[in-house]
This record gives structure tokens, sequence and C-alpha cells, in this order.
DNA sequence: CCCTTCTTCAACCATTTGGTTGACAAGGCC
DNA sequence: GGCCTTGTCAACCAAATGGTTGAAGAAGGG
């Protein structure tokens, strides 16, 4: 399988587990109470819920016959984090090029990073 | 097609791309240039650009017979506020939680839920 | 014990995805 | 004009995804 920032990504890529984990940071859910709203079988909620597991979004605990569902949210930091840190290398470069983008385009003095001389 | 939130998850889902994401935060870049790194043909890596396009992640101009591909980073906050909205409320509630959810455990009060009573 | 409730497992199916190869379009260069 | 470079389009393929139905497991209630 895949690393887990991908399967994080993967699993918040569907609007139905969005939801979910989005109902989910209300309080824990059975599997059937998260099932109540959506248009699908229950099984087909069931394998929804298998993939934020897999991503380690949520964990199942056993209560009785029930399988309370519990919001895991500190791998929501994983994404902020890789998000957030690439958006402001992007932000970063945009306020350093501004106005310089012209010159990029031009070749006649190529160089490409006035300021950031550290690039790679 | 999916929403457009989908549609960024999905594409950073990719290892791939999102190597590629983070590389077009340095620097526009032409598509074989982007996609010397990899082992795979050129048109998978255009492939990839497309599904970046279509989330609307990047953009490309045109250059002579190149393509730049240009990165629009404020997508990305898109999924932040997405991300940091539920993050946040899930943290709200545990710090709401805290010792209490022993008794959530305790079966002497069965009310599963506290606050969605419209479940069924 | 049997029955009902809650949930998963298994098999199947259609669609999407990520890759391949081969052809071709778009645009400089000799 | 012909060629070389850059990139996309098209057809194809294997694997993964998201759904279905049917059967079965796990745990309490009569």
């Amino acid at each position: 399988m895949a690393d887990q920032l991908s399967r994080v990504f993967a699993a918040l890529a569907d609007p139905t587990r969005r939801d979910m984990v989005a109902r989910l940071t209300e309080a824990d859910h059975t599997v059937g109470d998260l099932a109540a709203p959506y248009d699908v079988s229950l099984q087909a909620v069931s394998k929804h819920l298998k993939v934020l597991e897999d991503a380690g979004l949520v964990t199942r605990t056993r209560e009785a016959q029930r399988r309370p569902v519990h919001l895991e949210a500190e791998v929501l930091d994983l994404m902020t984090k890789w998000i957030e840190r690439y958006r402001r290398r992007a932000e970063e470069r945009f306020a350093a090029l501004d106005g310089v983008l012209a010159q990029m385009q031009d070749d006649e003095q190529p160089h490409p990073n006035p300021q950031e001389g550290t690039a790679s």
C-alpha cells in the first residue's frame, strides 16, 4: 500500500468520507449511525470506514455488537504540514518575483532567482 | 467530474504529483523538465499534469514548443481551510471531553448521541 | 437455545486510474 | 522545405475503487 500521506489524501478525496469525518468531529458514531444519511448500503459505508481506518484517520473499538468509530484528528496535521510547507514556499517565491516575472521570461540575462540563491 | 475539493485531494494523493507540486513551488518547469527525475514515460507525466490542471493546481501556457507549467498555490488554501476547520472542531471537542470520556462509556444513561438526536 | 441487531466478509461488476506504445501536432533550426 | 524537439492524443491494459447482493460472525435479549 502507499505511504500514509497518500492514503490520507486519497481517503479525503471522497465527499462521503469527508462528510463522515466532518460528522465525527462532533461525536463518535456507530457504523449504522454513520451510514444513515447516505443512500448507499451499509457495506459500502463499512468499506469507506476501512479506507479511513487504513489512513489512520479513525479507529474502531468494540462495544457489544456496535463498533463505535472515533476520529484521530492528529493525522490531519500531516496534511496541513505538507500543504503549508509548500504553500509558503510558493508564496515566498511569488513575493520575490512580483513584477520580475517579465525578466524570467527574458533570456538575455538568465538569473532566475534574484533573492533565493540557495534554491536546490 | 467531482467537486474541486475532491479533485485537489485526489490530485495530491499521488506521490509523483506531490513531488511535482513541491518542485513547482521553486520555479516553473516545462513538461520534459518535470518528467526528468521520474522513471515513467513523458506521456504519463503529461497525464499527471492534466490531473493537476483539472484540480486547478497548475496552469499551462505556451512558449514556442514548450509548455511551461505554473503552480496555482491559492488552491491549496481550499484544502487547508477544510482541514483546519474540522481539526479545530475535533480539538475543541477533545478539550471539552477531556476527563469526561469515562462518563461517555458509562452505560447507566444510554444517550449515545448527545447532540444529534435526529439520527434515523 | 434461538432470534434479532450490528457489522463485516466474499464474490461480483462497472468505472477510474496510472501506466504503456504508436501516431501526430506545433514550432524553431539548418 | 525538411527535420528535430517538445508535448499531446488515442488505444490499450492491469489494478484499484466504489458500489452491489448474499452469507456469516459477534454479542445481547427472550
